[in-house]
RNA sequence: CGGGGAAUAGCGCAGUCUGGUAGCGCGCCUGCUUUGGGUGCAGGAUGUCGGGGGUUCGAAUCCCUCUUCCCCGACCA
């Protein structure tokens, strides 16, 4: 491609509405063109890098004997319907009406479709299991769409559904999606983690996220450095500490603490290290007979509200107790709070349950106690994992101690079991002629996003870095001053000519440009390797080759080059 | 949906408080230039000042209203 063809579209300037490196070097590069909130335009170049990441997903899919189809996006409320979804499907789901006042919805996920399909179209065990995937625009009406094709509201996804007669079956095929998943990430060229999660509203019991690895990713996942376990972090179990209690070496005393609301604040005046302040929070109940419950926390642990939420005394979704109701019950504000005669339902993180000679809210306020003992001074409600987990905690599997790294969801797969297919009464015939309903699991990737987490992970202050199996170009001729040089000019043409003609893609720079500006274009854009000509160098025989991840230059003699670049680009 | 901010040339912004003929940088077009890292010089084109209404002799500027966008939070198969 000459770039006098082509639409680079670079700009020089960060635009002002981007935040996240990636979608301000998307926008820089020329890759994506916002079209109004949470819609994008993929330009030339975003283009192509979004296609090779879509072909290498949809080879590794058929290398697992999936089949590709194309299900439509928008979809009748009817199915919905059948489904449930139509009534539990928040403002997420775009909902129109065609000219007959019909109603339809943009499709956020294809699972209705899928199954009404598998219903019309599968009569017999023999033809199962059976597995389909489709790559496909989704529409999510996100709440707040932002980080450009990060979380937008139109996006490139794979989307799978596998239908099993036996939980064996579905089970075998999550471990070939699995596979398949690795297999993707790693020929993608992107670090990434596989990691137990949250199966969140959906149910179902076995579900993995894909993370890329990247220090703006929006997940905090742990990982293990003894073992391969690796959880999301809201779902990784902080085990009991080994440590038995202490005994009490002081007595209870109370003390004054005006203004001191937070733990780092009591642990300043008081003296002594957060981790021994006890942290008491007050969060709804879950029934009439039980309006609130107390949590108590090492003071340097962070609640997680997904493993108290789980809790039968807890209400779901988790709320924290106003301020009114914390002081009619406890006589104190927050910030004051603690277990000492508190008679109310109380949850004691493990942690926090082998504290001992520790301070806590005196429940009155600007005052605490310091020397408190559980049992003594302080009835110990249930002991139960309420907090995240911290970096060097050791690893629920009991080998090595736990990290924490930031990662950016890309792929999801799960263990769905029934839910759609007995709502929508997908059954097949079994072996004894008795009709059972097909049990399912569906596995997401983000394509689009995948664009956006590459870039968050290989980028430096000139611009991208693409690996090589997405780049949108391999290899980028850089011509010094060829508009006046002849000579350049015949060796650039000649080897652009020998290169496409190889089978590479190539980005020849023909525009008549000072030697920074293309530069510059073709290191912001990320191309992998770099063909410098210049009069200097053909004089010595040489072309300048430059890889886009390291520093050095080297010099090629002219006669090899071809072969030379054959080599790198293979 | 709650809180905060913004909308002026393709992009980034000033001008608004204190009303008086619309500006700067980059980009774009033309020419020259000593052309290996966004060169320098000269010339040029480009605006419903987000929309509507009002006040005024006169509104980018003051008032009302609508729309869109961004940030923080809640949300996220």
């Amino acid at each position: 491609m000459r770039t006098t063809q082509y639409l680079l579209a670079t700009l020089r300037e960060d635009p002002s509405d981007a935040e996240l490196i990636s979608h301000k070097l998307m926008l820089r590069a020329g890759l994506i063109r916002k079209q109004a909130s949470g819609l994008y335009t993929w330009l030339p170049t975003g283009l192509k890098v979004l296609r090779k990441v879509e072909q290498i997903v949809r080879e590794e899919m058929d290398a697992t004997g999936a089949s590709e189809v194309l299900m439509p996006m928008v979809q009748s409320a009817d199915l919905w319907e059948e489904s449930g979804r139509w009534g539990d499907f928040g403002p997420e789901l775009l909902r129109i009406k065609d000219r007959h006042h019909r109603d339809f919805c943009l499709g956020p996920t294809h699972e209705e479709v899928i199954t009404a399909m598998i219903r019309d179209e599968i009569r017999s065990y023999k033809q199962c299991p059976a597995v389909y995937y489709q790559i496909q625009s989704k529409f999510r009406d996100e709440v707040r769409p932002r980080f450009g094709v990060m979380r937008a509201r139109e996006f490139l996804m794979k989307d799978a559904y596998s239908f099993h007669t036996s939980e064996e079956s579905l089970e075998e095929t999550y471990q070939v999606m699995y596979q398949a998943y690795s297999n993707i990430f790693n020929r993608l060229g992107l670090e990434f983690r596989a990691v137990i999660a949250d199966t969140g509203a959906i149910g179902g019991s076995t579900s993995h996220e894909f993370h890329v690895l990247a220090d703006s990713g929006e997940d905090a996942i742990a990982f293990s450095t003894g073992s391969d376990y690796a959880a999301n972090v809201e779902k990784a179990e902080a085990i009991a500490p080994s440590e038995t209690v202490p005994n009490a070496s002081q007595e209870m005393e109370k003390i004054a603490t005006p203004d001191a609301k937070t733990i780092d604040q009591v642990s300043q005046q008081l003296g002594m290290p957060n981790t021994q302040c006890l942290k008491t929070l007050i969060v709804k109940g879950s029934s009439e007979t039980q309006p609130v419950v107390a949590i108590c926390l090492r003071g340097d642990h962070e609640l997680n509200e997904l493993k108290v939420e789980k809790h039968e005394l807890v209400a779901a979704p988790l709320e924290m107790a106003s301020d009114e109701i914390i002081k009619q019950t406890t006589g104190a504000n927050p910030g004051s709070i603690g277990p000492v005669n508190l008679n109310i339902p109380m949850l004691v993180d493990r942690d926090a349950a082998v504290m001992a000679d520790f301070s806590c809210g005196a429940n009155e306020d600007g005052f605490h106690f310091v020397g408190v003992n559980w049992g003594r001074d302080a009835t110990i409600g249930e002991v139960f994992d309420c907090r995240n987990i911290v970096e060097g905690d050791t690893s629920p599997d009991g080998k090595g101690t736990l990290e924490v790294k930031r990662g950016i969801e890309v792929g999801h797969i799960f263990q769905l079991g029934t839910k759609y297919s007995e709502a929508m009464k997908a059954n097949v015939l079994s072996e004894n002629g008795k009709s059972v309903t097909l049990t399912m699991g569906c596995y997401g990737i983000g394509v689009s996003r995948i664009v956006a987490a590459a870039i968050e992970q290989n980028h430096d202050d000139y611009g991208i870095i693409w690996p090589d199996a997405i780049a949108p170009f391999q290899v980028a001729i850089v011509p010094m001053n060829m508009h006046r040089s002849h000579r350049v000019a015949e060796h650039a043409e000649k080897l652009y000519q020998a290169l496409t003609e190889a089978g590479f893609e190539v980005l020849f720079d023909d525009r008549k440009e000072r030697p920074g500006v293309m530069f510059a274009d073709i290191e912001l854009i990320g191309v992998p390797h770099r063909i410098v000509i210049s009069e200097r160098g053909i004089d010595a025989g040489n072309y300048e080759y430059k890889h886009r991840r390291h520093n050095d230059k080297i010099d090629v003699e002219i006669d090899n080059a071809l072969t030379f670049l054959k080599e790198k680009l293979a």
